[in-house]
Parts: structure tokens; C-alpha cells; sequence
DNA sequence: TGTTGACTCTGTACCCACTTCAGAGTCAAC
DNA sequence: GTTGACTCTGAAGTGGGTACAGAGTCAACA
């Protein structure tokens, strides 16, 4: 299977799996006699786990160490699990700093219903004011609403 | 105001203000004798609506847009409101997005309660699974749920 | 006057998880 | 033999900062 082949399998950029292999999480596979990568089902299955954690939102440093349970790194899965339940942490703080966040924009979306000049627009007028707390529900160790990324496949 | 005055007063760190001065979001100030920036209150006022929009995890693009409206580049602030509601969409979405990230987490942890073997891990079994779909809520233009920022201040 | 220590300066590199690009090579089909 | 799709490597860019190194500034105290 060439990489062209594992991207469509896998829904992954060529480059994502190139990148994965650059940074160990998949094995250097095999060439070609033209120098092309040649994979097997084992990388398959190992850019399958990858991409399903990284659908879950998890980082590729817990993805590594996922990978290596996986590989037989432990007697038991009490770490898989007690990793997932942290992240499951995560997601939930995460979502709860955002439902903070969407109430402080209705609050600041309230404050200009009409269309003023912007000089008396409530909006502009309360983000710069300096008294006003800045709230800090974003202040985790949890990222952004912005930025796009996952592009599934190409 | 020297630099560390201006970083107490609005909780930003002092690199973080050379940062938005290099990217152009805040005016270069003046300097003292000894090549010191000396900021004003226009300086701090700015600052503040600055990490007031951050709080509300607006990216730095969307700053330089409300920015140029309060410098009095509109003529009715129609355009703050639209800008306002379609980021407050964007937190929706991502709110939406992370609720079914914990639901397929849940429904990913009950499928290894005990703690056999990891090769018997119903957990690791199932993110292996190549049948499976990966499931695509993290595919909007919104961001991880991972990595720490907005250290208020130092 | 000398020295300490807190503060500030510039410039560069680093973080994550990719993405983009340039320029070259490979290969099957026509 | 040529076209065009595919692949290769290596480097640089993205956002929004953070973290240095090494040098300079300045007020307070002895």
C-alpha cells in the first residue's frame, strides 16, 4: 500500500503521515525500488488507533503513550483507563469554561441592540472597560474555540 | 507607565505586550531616556479591550477588526454586532462538538470496566478498530480541547 | 561613590500539530 | 516518448504566545 492508498484508508493528509512517521508515533515503513513508501495492514491498524484519539480530541503525547499499552507496555489497563478518565476531565472543564464564556457574550451582546455610532456602542464601550473584571474562564490549561484543524483527508 | 506597571495593572505578561506592539495591536509608546516604553492611560485602555476580547477567546483577527470599529472606523456598529454573534456561534458550535466528544469518551470507557490484560482492553480494542468510523465532531474550524494558555499574568 | 538587585532592553528560539511550498524524482498509461 | 498523477526531501509558516541569553538602566542603600 502506498501512502496515497493509506491517506484515502485513513481519511489522513499525506503529510500528517508523514509527519506522524518523522515524530515515531508510526513505524518507518518499508520502500520501494523507486524509494516509495510501502505500508502494510499493521500500519493501518496503528494510524487507525492514532487518528481515533486524535478524533477524541487527545494529544499526541497521550496518544503515545496509548501506543504504548498497546504495543504490551502493561500487565493491565488501569493506566488506559485512569488516562481517559483524565481526559474525560479535560473535555468537561473545557466545556464548561465555553458555557461561561457564551454567557458573557450574551451579556455584552445585550448591551447594543440598536445601531449607534460605535462611539456609544455598549459592546466596544464595556470590552475596554478598565474597571471591569476580565473573566478568566478560559484561564485552564484547556485551548481555544478558534483555529480549525482536522481536516479529514484530502 | 513602564512595561511591568502596564503588566500588573491589566494581568498580561510583559512579553505578551512586546508580543501585541510587534503585531501591531498596540501603538509603539514613547521611550525614556534610558530606552524605556512609557505607556499612558490610551495604552492601558487599549490593552484592556485587548485581553477583555482574548478572555472571550476571540483570536487576534477578530481584535484587529473590533479594534479598527472602536478607532472609529464605522459608521454604526452593525458590524460589531455581526462579528459578536458569529463568534458567539462559533463557541455554540464548539460546545456542541465537545458534548458529543463526552459522550463517544463515556461511551468508549464503559467498554473496559475491569482492568484485564491490555491486549483484552475493550478500550484499545476498539480505537484499533479500522471498520469503525472515526467520528467527526472536532472537524469544524474550532480548536483542541488540549494545551494551557492565557497564564493570567505572572 | 560603589554596589546590589529589580527591572527592562533586543533578538532568537521554542511550543503543538500540523500545513504549505519548492524542486526533484517515479511510474503507469497512452 | 510524453503526459500527468503520484511521491520524495527539506525547509518554512501557522497562532498566540513563552522562554531564554546577554546586555543595559536605575533607584536604594552602605
Amino acid at each position: 500500500m502506498k501512502i496515497g492508498e493509506l491517506s484515502a484508508a485513513t481519511g489522513t493528509p499525506i503529510e500528517t503521515i508523514r509527519y506522524y512517521e518523522r515524530d515515531g508515533l508510526l513505524p518507518a515503513p518499508s520502500r520501494s525500488e523507486g524509494n516509495f513508501r510501502i505500508y502494510d495492514e499493521t500500519h493501518l491498524t496503528r494510524l487507525t488507533f492514532v487518528r481515533h484519539c486524535r478524533a477524541l480530541d487527545m494529544n499526541l503525547d497521550e496518544v503515545r503513550v496509548l501506543l504504548k499499552f498497546r504495543d504490551g507496555g502493561a500487565s493491565d489497563c488501569g493506566e488506559v483507563h485512569a488516562l481517559l478518565d483524565e481526559h474525560i476531565d479535560h473535555v468537561r472543564v473545557r466545556i464548561r469554561e465555553l458555557r461561561n464564556l457564551d454567557k458573557d457574550l450574551r451579556v455584552l451582546r445585550e448591551q447594543c441592540q440598536e445601531a449607534p455610532a460605535p462611539l456609544q456602542c455598549g459592546i466596544l464601550n464595556g470590552l475596554s472597560d478598565v474597571g471591569r473584571a476580565v473573566p478568566s474562564h478560559s484561564a485552564s490549561h484547556l485551548g481555544h474555540s478558534h483555529k480549525g484543524r482536522t481536516r479529514t483527508a484530502k
